[in-house]
DNA sequence: TGACGGATGAGAATAATTCTCATCTAATAG
DNA sequence: CTATTAGATGAGAATTATTCTCATCCGTCA
């Protein structure tokens, strides 16, 4: 927590009651929740707090790197049809997909064995980065 | 669309002119698409089609195996205080996700360079499969 | 302490998805 | 080829997820 309140200060952020009781959730949580989830945790401490206001704060929190988002893929369903195994180079900025094909990703091996009860069925490899458009540099002058 | 004919027998769906015209479009796509691409897409063909047709198709295509989801992780943002490098396992029933440290998953090999353009920052690994509760057997008798 | 810029709570607005129901149509039997 | 009918469709309401607006409040810094 006091890690917490130096990023705060740090990016200009007061670092007011919410901000904390909502960070301090994320922080003891294991189950990766979503912002419903979170909003019920931080009720407990605040009865008073707004659902607006754990959304705000999730979003500035994100902006600010204090936490991270599970995947780059919340957000509307994407669909294909092509059901060959294959895997996905993903831009983290516009979230475009190309697709690459599995067997040009060697296969994967753990160290350690999954944790007891998990059934494995495949893993999934995302190449996360930019791509040729989010990854040219900015044309100088006017940017429009 | 002959293999798409076919399967819609197999699983016993009428083979509909707006199933025919939205499995081609997804067919034809390479951009992983959502269902507002896919409903303007389809309104070219079928100017009268709705977007509740759109949707309804999607979720029975998915159903029966036709088409597939690019992620298991569309719908409401999942967070995590956790910045430790780290992948996940992620039960595809339930969706709850268990951290795998990084250090557990040996480094991800290509046998061929990434389309020329992109600019790869990191590989996100998911071990896709049944989580403890999901994967256990049904219980004998009543279901409740 | 006092001033003030950014944060908050309440609730409206928008986006994403699902549901309801009257009508229509693909599949099949005659 | 027509009649039958189970299931599909279009229209739009309902629900869920997220963002926005604004009057008021509070954490920070002088
Ligand atoms: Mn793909
Ligand atoms: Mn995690
Ligand atoms: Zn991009
Ligand atoms: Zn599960």
């Amino acid at each position: 927590m006091q890690w917490f309140r130096d990023r705060c200060a740090e990016a200009g952020l007061p670092c007011t009651h919410q901000r904390q009781v909502l960070y301090r959730a994320l922080l003891e949580a294991k189950d990766h929740p979503g912002p419903e989830m979170l909003y019920e945790r931080v009720k407990r401490d605040i009865p008073s707090v707004s659902l607006g206001t754990v959304y705000r704060n999730i979003k500035t929190f994100l902006d600010n790197g204090l936490i991270g988002e599970v995947s780059l893929h919340h957000g509307p369903l994407r669909l294909e049809a092509n059901n060959t195994p294959h895997h996905h180079l993903v831009c983290r900025v516009c979230r475009k997909m190309f697709d690459l094909p599995a067997e040009q990703v060697e296969s994967i091996h753990l160290r350690e064995a999954l944790p007891k009860g998990f059934h494995l069925e495949r893993f999934v490899v995302e190449a996360h980065g930019l791509c040729a458009g989010c990854a040219a540099p900015k044309r100088t002058g006017r940017t429009h």
